[in-house]
DNA sequence: TAATGAACTTACAAAATTGTAAGCGATCAG
DNA sequence: CTGATCGCTTACAATTTTGTAAGTTCATTA
């Protein structure tokens, strides 16, 4: 939870009253925001898919993540019509808005990412 | 400082290796460090200068910030030939490297980002 | 030469994020 | 009816980031 009160999330607000691209990354932070939305762009997908997908992620952050990504719009989260209780989440319009952002994203650290050859 | 060891590091490291978007991100993560970017972009600049367009950041942070920039390779910082001790800060050709993706998240936040209609 | 300003650094505290471990309420297969 | 699975939630701790306040060093200015 975030105190509206502290300088840092004033900070925060400032930066984003003057800086559009900041403001467009704070969308995105969070160790796992990203990745899931790079990871939906495959098509919709279930909780226990994306856990399956991203090894190294908590169930506990995983939700968490999802339900920010669902606030800020980015993410639809779906009930199936066949079985109740069975979700899917997805990209909704403002998260397929973001491909340009995500793919020059993708293309900086396919050709910098050292990291990735392994 | 960050521990080589925690599994927070550790996470972060598998996280890189599994999504070049995520590394990528990594590399601009930090409050200020994207909008010292942009601000950058117009050309080089000096650590006072930056200090002014950027009223809320406290010196400490920004000398952080800038570190991090250049050690990630994303900036340089070149002394003054005229007077010692004076130094500016420019974008080093990695740095100009991300103008596709500085481009995607300035141009999404400008259509997005309520915030800056104040 | 004393004062000023630029560009930091240091020690410390607060806040925010992430991880650990366990538990909980459907729903469904058997 | 029973146990298993899915999709979470809770309480707590560790880690990381950011902020506060003060001080330092060098070079220039007066």
């Amino acid at each position: 939870m975030r105190k509206i009160t502290s300088t840092n999330y004033i900070n925060a607000q400032k930066l984003h009253g003057l800086c559009d691209a900041a403001y467009t990354l704070s969308q995105l932070s969070g160790r796992w925001k990203l990745t899931l939305l790079v990871k939906l762009r495959e098509g919709s997908k279930r909780f226990s898919e994306l856990k399956g997908e991203l090894p190294a992620i908590t169930e506990r952050v995983l939700a968490l993540q999802l339900k920010e990504l669902e606030k800020s719009g980015l993410i639809l989260k779906q009930e199936s019509i066949l079985k109740k209780k069975l979700y899917t989440y997805e990209l909704s319009p403002l998260g397929k808005s973001m491909d340009q952002v995500i793919q020059s994203l993708s293309d900086w650290g396919k050709i910098n990412n050292l990291q990735a050859e392994l």
